[in-house]
This record gives C-alpha cells, sequence and structure tokens, in this order.
DNA sequence: ATTTGCAATGTTAGCGCTAACATAATGTTA
DNA sequence: TAACATTATGTTAGCGCTAACATTGCAAAT
C-alpha cells in the first residue's frame, strides 16, 4: 500500500467526518455560509474550531482554478513613494477575498521579468505593476496574463491593460514653471537614481525652462547613485561649487531637496533667498521643515486605491469608463521658493 | 462527459507530449536537471520555450506539500525601519527558491493572527514576524506552524522559535544616558504611536535618568497618533509651551526628532545649545541634517539578513548555535546632543 | 394527489503536479 | 559471463479541494 503523508494538518475531510456531513457541505459552508443551513453550518464551525482546520489554499485554487492572488510589483521597498500606495493596495485588499503578493524588481528589468512569470505561475488574479516601462517580454507576459493589469505611477498612451497615475512631465514642467515665475534666473535640477519617470521629470523640466529661456544643460546635475537626504546635500555643494551663481534646484524627489536644504544651511546659503528649492511628491516631512519646502504633490494612496477599484470592477464584469485614469498633481509652494522677488 | 475546463494554460503534460516522455520527467528536468539526461533535457527545454509553459505553483505545492513560500508580518508597510529589513529578507530570499508573501498587520493584534492563520494556510517553508508581542493564541499558531519561525526587531527570553533583534529597553537607556552624561537637566521624551517596542525604549529611557536623578515623569509626552516628522514638531512645541526649562528631548523614532529639529529652528531654540536632541534607529537623514542628529543607530538591515540566515539554516538541518541573537545598537553622537557643557 | 420549483445536501471526478514504487538500460565487478 | 549496482525513465495514485451534476425533501401551485 502505497499512501503519502500529506502534511499532517487537519483538511476539510476530517472537518467534515467530525461534523458528520460531506466535504463540499463544509466547502460551501466556509466559502458561501448562505448556502448551507443554520443547523449544519453551527456544527461545522464548531468542527473547524475544535480541529484548528485552516483551509489549504494551495488545494483550493488548483481545484478552483481561482487564486485570489493580486501580484504587485515594485522597484523599491524603501522609497516612500511606493511604500504609500503599496498601503493602499494592502488597506483595499486584504480585506476582500484577496491576498497581496509583492516583487521586489529592484530597478532592473530583468528581475521584473522573472517576478512577473513567477507570479503568472500562481495564477493571479490581477497584476499591478509601476511605471509603464517594461521590456517587450514583460509586456507580452502581462498581456497574456489573462487577468486584469494596472500600471500604476505613471501614465502613457500604450497601457498594456489599464493605468492609473500622473505625468511626470507635466510634473516636471510644472516646477520648472513656478521657478521661472519666481523669478529664479540659473536654474539647476539635481537627479538620483534617475529611473525613467525621473527622466520625464527632467524634460518636462527642461521643456518649462526653454520656454522660459532659462534652460542652461550645465546646470544639470545626475547619478545613478540611489537618492538620498546626504546626496542632495552633497550634489547641491558639488554644483554650487561649479556655478557659483546657481540660485536655485529642482530636485527629482524630496529626500534630496530636503538634502539640498541641509545642503545649503551649512554653506550659510540662505533659503529661499539665495536660493529656491523644489521637490517632488511632496512627503509629509515637506510642510515641516524650517524653511518649508515646495514640492509638487502626489496623491501615491489614491493611486493604490484606485487601481484596487479598477481592479475589482473589471473582476466584477464591469467595464470601466475609462482604462487611463490621470490623478495629477497640484504644486504646494512653500517658504522654499517664496522669496521677494 | 463532465470535463473541468482548468485554466487554460499550458500544464507540464503538454510539455511532455510535444517533448515525448512522461510528466515526470518534464517534472524532473525542472526542478532537478541533473537527473535527466541531456538529450531529453534539450527537448524538454525546448518544448518549455515554445509552449511558454510556466509550472502551477499551487499544484506542485499541492502534490509535494511544500509551497517555498516564506510568510513575512510587519505593522507598517510606511515605516523606513521594517522597510530596511524587509529588503534585506526580499534580497536574501528571492534568489533562491523562495518566494516571499508579505502581510501587514497595521499594528493590530487581530489583523496578525487573521494574516498567521492565511499565511498558515499556505503551508509556509518559514515566518519572519516583527517584535515578539503577538497574542497568546498567534504565538500557538506559530509555536504549531510546524516551520522555522524568526520574531524580528527585538529581543527578549521566551521566542516563539527564534529571534533577532536588540533590546529597546537598553537602547532607551543609552539615549537617557547619554543626554544625562552631556549635562541636560530638564530632560523629556517625545513619543508618537507607543508600540510595543517604543515602551520599552521609554522604559530604558526612565530607567537612565533615574539613575541619574533627572527623571521627571511631566516631562514625558506621548500619542497614539502615528509618527511623522511634522508631529515632532507640534509635540515639542506643546511640550516647550508647558515646560519653559525643558533642555532636551529622546524622541521615540528619527522621525520625531527630525521634527522636533524643526520646531526648534522655528521658535528660535538653538540645537544642541538650548536644546539636546536624540532619535532612534539612525535613518539616513540623521547625518545629513543641519545640525546633524545623535542617535542610536540600529541595523535593520542586518536583522532581515540573519533572519533569513537562520531560516535556511534551520531548514537544511543545521542546528543553530544560538536561538535568540542580539545584534545590538550604537549611539551615533552627532551635533544635536554636542554642546559645550 | 400530483406536479413543479427550489433549497439543501451529496457523489464523483479532476484541477496539475510529484512521491513512491517499478522497470528498463547501462555500467561494474568478481 | 553472471550477479549486481547504478542511472535514466516510466506508471500509478494521491495531495486537498471544488465544479458539475445528482439526489433528496419539502413547500407552493395546480
Amino acid at each position: 500500500m502505497r499512501k503519502r503523508k500529506g502534511a499532517g494538518r487537519p483538511t476539510i475531510a476530517d472537518v467534515a467526518d467530525k461534523a458528520g456531513v460531506s466535504t463540499i457541505t463544509v466547502s460551501r459552508a466556509l466559502r458561501d455560509p448562505s448556502k448551507v443551513s443554520d443547523h449544519l453550518r453551527r456544527k461545522i464551525n464548531n468542527a473547524v474550531r475544535k480541529l484548528n482546520y485552516v483551509p489549504h489554499s494551495h488545494a483550493s485554487a488548483l481545484a478552483s482554478t481561482r487564486s485570489n492572488i493580486v501580484g504587485v510589483i515594485v522597484p523599491s521597498l524603501t522609497n516612500n513613494v511606493f511604500a504609500d500606495t503599496l498601503r493602499a493596495i494592502y488597506d483595499d485588499l486584504e480585506q476582500g477575498p484577496f491576498q497581496v503578493q509583492l516583487g521586489n524588481s529592484r530597478y532592473v528589468a530583468a528581475d521584473e521579468e522573472r517576478l512577473i512569470r513567477t507570479f503568472l505561475g500562481q495564477g493571479p488574479s490581477a497584476m499591478i505593476v509601476a511605471g509603464n516601462d517594461q521590456t517587450d517580454t514583460a509586456r507580452e507576459l502581462l498581456q497574456n496574463a489573462g487577468c486584469p493589469v494596472v500600471q500604476v505611477m505613471d501614465i502613457g498612451d500604450d497601457p498594456i491593460d489599464m493605468m492609473v497615475g500622473f505625468s511626470h512631465f507635466e510634473g516636471g514642467r510644472a516646477a520648472g514653471r513656478h521657478l521661472v515665475q519666481k523669478g529664479y534666473k540659473r536654474i539647476g535640477f539635481l537627479g538620483a537614481r534617475m529611473d525613467p519617470r525621473s527622466h520625464r521629470r527632467l524634460e518636462g523640466f527642461k521643456d518649462a525652462l526653454q520656454s522660459g529661456g532659462r534652460y542652461d544643460p550645465d546646470l544639470i546635475m545626475t547619478t545613478t547613485i540611489s537618492s538620498s537626504v546626504s546626496l542632495g546635500a552633497e550634489l547641491i555643494g558639488q554644483l554650487m561649487a561649479r556655478r557659483s551663481d546657481l540660485d536655485a534646484v529642482f530636485c527629482n524627489n524630496d529626500d534630496m531637496a530636503l538634502g539640498a536644504l541641509f545642503g545649503c544651511q551649512k554653506a550659510g546659503i540662505s533659503v529661499p533667498d539665495q536660493m529656491g528649492i523644489i521637490g517632488f511628491n511632496d512627503l509629509e516631512m515637506m510642510a515641516a521643515s524650517h524653511p518649508s519646502l515646495t514640492s509638487i504633490r502626489t496623491d501615491r494612496y489614491a493611486i493604490g486605491k484606485r487601481a484596487v477599484e479598477m481592479i475589482k470592477a473589471e473582476l466584477d464584469g464591469e467595464t470601466p469608463e475609462q482604462k487611463i485614469v490621470d490623478l495629477g498633481f497640484e504644486l504646494q509652494q512653500r517658504e522654499s521658493t517664496s522669496r521677494a522677488k
């Protein structure tokens, strides 16, 4: 006799035995209690409790060909920007029958591809991926995934399926325009870890400066090093050393902007009078700093929330009125760019 | 005839057909290529590629009663402290055969219990949970999980299975002692979202102040609101309003400390001369600020790394020399507490 | 009383994979 | 060359669950 041992945990059959019903009744009682009489439901629940039964999700997924897993892929776990979106996704998804499966692509396309493959192996109910710069292979995999796919954080005109985010180009343009309007003359750009979204911000920024006749490529400083407050302080120091006439900077994110502020303070440069600073994303700390920091406010939590809504709608068979949702941004002017002209 | 449709994806049987072998040979070729001849392996790999076959992980998990899933539960997705540990876990785990399954307990014990149940339903290879303040039920569930369990971030003397972290009590004590030694007289505490670890830091802090004869309960200010830079600024403002003689604060984390610094700057209080500030964790920004901020440095990345090492060792059947690993902390003295006495 | 309809429960097979055993093909030794 | 390992592959059953169909019981409708 050739018996396999199993995991040792109680199974639905154990519960069925104990409650004196068939396995399918237990299955129904757990998934859709309204389909089972009060009487049996009570007995089943008791048995479940006594045995400390927990359904084997793999068996369930296999039998039903539904996994209730939503795969999420982000390029960084430590970047607050994604953390906010993630939080929204978890908040809205963990309630329902869904389970989040999170992957970290580390800004590496090959890792992203690998993760997509792994996730698809679980027959996910939906996929959420950050950005819209997937490789062709990744796009193809997702297109054939047979589930809703939402690209978050950015928008563009060629979604794999759906998109929620905002235009980084326009965000960068708004930042550039603001500095020009404020009368700054030598406006620089500080960019760490220039991912595709930062590149688009820079493009928008350039566009605004060119329109304002203030574009100077010599004032653009970027690096592949990942962004940090220290790096912001260091880079603005380098740029000021190179160009002592620099009088404003747009930083590709808020950590860099805060660092730039500290860098100025160390160098005895007054913000905003001698140096205007604007960041991107408007993290909570921007309003609290001294002086407070101007930034482009983005609603990362809303992006995650909306992505989940769109997924749920599509899974419920509704046809969304729009596949591409632009949640926009808002320039938050604060002290760091509020000088008397 | 009563056929179920399946997921539509190619199965191992499709690959076997195409390659002209049996399913088990395909299974072996994919899991342990050395067990299959070069000849067949090549044919199988070709078939896999042509069909774009991805193994159904649920079926595999069910048949083998092994999931390769490591469940991780943290109380917050936006707290940098956990993000660093998470990053280490992902870095070290995603290489191997493992897959991370992350849950967010939101600092709610009931949510943690629910997550543990859900994760155990997947027959995880291991579990990593933050902190050592699980409910009795949660502890029991984990104890009976039949897999390695690591509690991270904190240490204590009653591990569920293994622990990696450091003593928050001692960390708080070191902070308190430092402020006393620096000659500060009216030393306060600013605490947001007082989770159990923050409470232990406060206890250690109290202990140090009592030893130094500087303990004044009136100078302790805590709130259940979650921590933020703004909140740090606000709380120190409130505390200074209540007690104008306040001359130093220990903040339960670095966001609060940065906020306290900004609060002082706004109020025209000089740091460190009129106010000493010390934070906890030593996030990257602490060294970059102006003035730079003293903090208790903790190595969150190392905690995650070590947790994974312990899990792998236990899964490989090795008996770890220690079940409780104290990774310690280090006081990083910076300008915010470096006044001339 | 018979039919109809519906709600509650059961029976059976199969989701896609791999453990456990079986067999065939090859090499190795006395 | 027979006996024995060893390696490569195959056969079969079963992991724990649920889809699909089947049956039962009972109330409402005829």
